[in-house]
DNA sequence: TTTGTTGTAATTAATTTGGTTACAACTGCA
DNA sequence: TGCAGTTGTAACCAAATTAATTACAACAAA
């Protein structure tokens, strides 16, 4: 089981609207061009940056620039962007509630399903795009 | 994107052979008769367990008990044993190399996505089956 | 030898992902 | 106004994954 490269890819979009801030119009066939999918994908994952107040994106003109300071936009906030608001793990629906653990398995377990996902998503918290341009700068002027 | 119901699943298949110990013959016929699912599945899953050297199982005469002491179980261990090991995430493939971002995304990203993963996985680690059988037994009291 | 069970392969349906084509709507410019 | 480039979105397709299910050989105990 893996998540899909939406995060990724969704990524990817963020760190070059930065990077060609000003130098490229950062079209969804250019951004396409440098993640090297279609550009499809590139106008659908801007699409739900968009709806999510992380991107402005030019219709008919085209191009897109960041609608929040780096700082300001962690991973959380681009993987509930991208990604559907579900549960992390898939709880078998119909555990038995004639027997003494089929009827208590959810109320066992819930919690614990939960403070996993939710050590993630606090991890996800901690990491700013800012953070993501800062080594990446790191690594150009080398 | 979500887990697979696996993990659940192997979780709620532990939880009965505790419970169930000395007083049922814990077949998968009467696991999945409490997890209320195909006993392939049940089977399947043991299957994994048993590799994993978490149960041992009785071919031929039936029924299944735990390896190790319940605190000796953590949930990382059932995952590891039913999840196919692999990233969380899944990298988009062929960033363009002609690019500065496509060029450097993997080294800026790939770090980032490994602590998340980690983050959910070292708390994984820290819940025991002990724990679950703990929370279960209030439950039961009651 | 009979019965019940495990282990495993094969098949199926449903869902998700990513790729792709197509095209209407929109914007800026000549 | 009309053209060129772009976004937004729908539709379709192939591949992969999940879970359910049937089937059956191998095995153990009475």
């Amino acid at each position: 089981m893996q998540f899909s490269s939406r995060l990724p890819i969704a990524v990817h979009i963020l760190l070059a609207i930065v990077e060609f801030d000003g130098k490229e119009k950062t079209t969804s066939t250019f951004l396409a061009g440098s993640v090297n999918v279609n550009p499809v994908i590139i106008r659908n994952t801007l699409g739900q940056l968009k709806a999510a107040g992380l991107v402005t994106v030019k219709a008919g003109e085209g191009g897109s620039s960041l609608a929040k300071a780096p700082k300001d936009i962690t991973l959380i906030d681009v993987f509930d962007a991208v990604e559907k608001e579900e549960a992390l793990f898939h709880f078998h629906e119909n555990p038995n509630p004639e027997c003494p653990v089929g009827k208590n398995v959810h109320a066992v377990l819930d919690n614990k399903l939960f403070a996993i996902q939710d050590a993630m998503r606090e991890k996800m918290k901690s990491i700013t795009l800012q953070d993501l341009i800062d080594d990446m700068n790191k690594i150009l002027v080398q």
